[in-house]
DNA sequence: CACTAAAATTGGTATAGACAACTATATACG
DNA sequence: CGTATATAGTTGTCTATACCAATTTTAGTG
């Protein structure tokens, strides 16, 4: 069943092997899942290591847990929660359909002030992209980045071609983005933006203002996009406080 | 300087406690603070006791953890983080705008098709509520309610006067808040919309659909709101998921 | 049959110790 | 002086056990 001679963890080999019998319909959703003690067993590991499976499924919704009663398979639409960071190829996909960009500028340059704000720099250059993103070959929004330089010093039009850029962060890079945080606000479009997403001047757009930040709490990046509102929602889990 | 009587947990306890110390400057930001061993010798318990109040605070990004180096005191800036459920009323309090209310409609009616869908109901009675919004004395969004009468069968206009509805459901009833999905969308003002927001027809406002959940997994609302735009942003705190 | 008390089961907290993986520092060697 | 190498310190994983608190189940009693 489990491999002791394996780098993976004992938990985390737990931790799979739960979901895949919840997944092949062992285990139901709402239905119990067998006792900590019963499960020592059946994995033949402690049970404070079948503990630390179970905690980290219970902090990702996977399963819930009542004192004296049991744990349970949480139910399956909260499943692959929505939350998350995501970038636009990302969201895109998500929704079932096929980003791709039209670039429009990729240079270096001296940041404004509020960018410099934002990014917490000095003096530091930032590229900066202005790009049109399209989903099946639909304009869907206007999108301004800008980026330090310095973490990434080896980026250039090519890279950022064809894959998304948090993917390209987390596979080609060592960094690792953390968290995001966005501020949303409704608008009307003037001129130039109506054009380029093929609106009319004055229809509903969406105006979001992001600030990535790495697992080091660096701010990467200031993305600032414009979305058409005809055909773009923004879609938010949130969790409650305690 | 810990209690073992307390029916506290001596975790918690020690979450208290440092996170006291991080407040007064004992353990400074980006610091690192004692091993779990010093620690668990100086608070007299086990080192897996240390080491569960440290992973919650982690969790909290209160502090964070480098595995051979030691653990440190997170920014100041993400001590409290902005992401989580809000009411109307606890997310302008956060913005230090006072918030109040004009209830034009308080009824029990048979739900339409998309509530009753959103809320999993078959037949049951739902609260509609239809309120303004102010904040500091100015209208700031139009907000329409849904609540299946059976979770809270208790509740009356009266009950919704004062205090919060989220703040009443934590500690007046036996519920408890887990999580909320919202989709957000601009548009522009009618005028049955822009009147009692004070703004004009066509001005940009947000629309705001939010199911919450409770811990449960059970729906306990709709809330469909409108927001001018002029005085409102969104704010949204997320995270990377893994 | 209905109610109550006890037992069993479950998750929650806590202990004391062991070894592994990783990091930084001091030390010895070329 | 620079470079390996040992070593001490850190977090990460895991064991085996114990008792507590909440809930459910069972047995007993009237």
């Amino acid at each position: 069943m489990l491999n002791k001679e394996s780098p993976l963890p004992m938990y985390y080999q737990i931790e799979e092997d739960l979901k895949r019998k919840i997944e092949s319909g062992i285990y139901n959703y709402g239905e119990a899942i067998p006792s900590e003690r019963e499960l020592s067993e059946t994995y033949e590991v402690s049970r404070m290591t079948v503990r630390q499976a179970i905690l980290n499924m219970v902090r990702n919704r996977i399963l819930y847990r009542e004192k004296g009663r049991g744990t349970f398979v949480a139910e399956e639409k909260f499943e692959q929660p929505l939350q998350g960071v995501t970038s636009f190829s990302e969201d895109m996909k998500r929704r079932g359909l096929t980003p791709h960009n039209e670039l429009l500028i990729f240079e270096r340059q001296d940041p404004d002030e509020t960018t410099k704000d934002l990014l917490q720099l000095k003096e530091e250059e930032v590229y900066y992209l202005k790009r049109i993103r399209y989903a099946d070959d639909e304009p869907m929004a206007i999108e301004e980045t800008f980026i330090p330089v310095h973490l990434f010093p080896e980026l250039d039009a090519d890279r950022l071609e064809g894959v998304s850029f948090y993917e390209y962060i987390e596979t080609k890079t060592a960094h690792s983005i953390e968290r995001a945080r966005q501020t949303i606000e409704a608008g009307t479009a003037v001129f130039e933006e109506a054009r380029p997403l093929s609106i009319e001047e004055g229809d509903a757009i969406l105006r979001i203002e992001r600030i990535g930040y790495l697992s080091t709490g660096v701010p990467f990046e200031r993305n600032t996009s414009i979305y058409r509102s005809d055909r773009y929602k923004f879609i938010s889990d949130m969790q409650r406080e305690k």
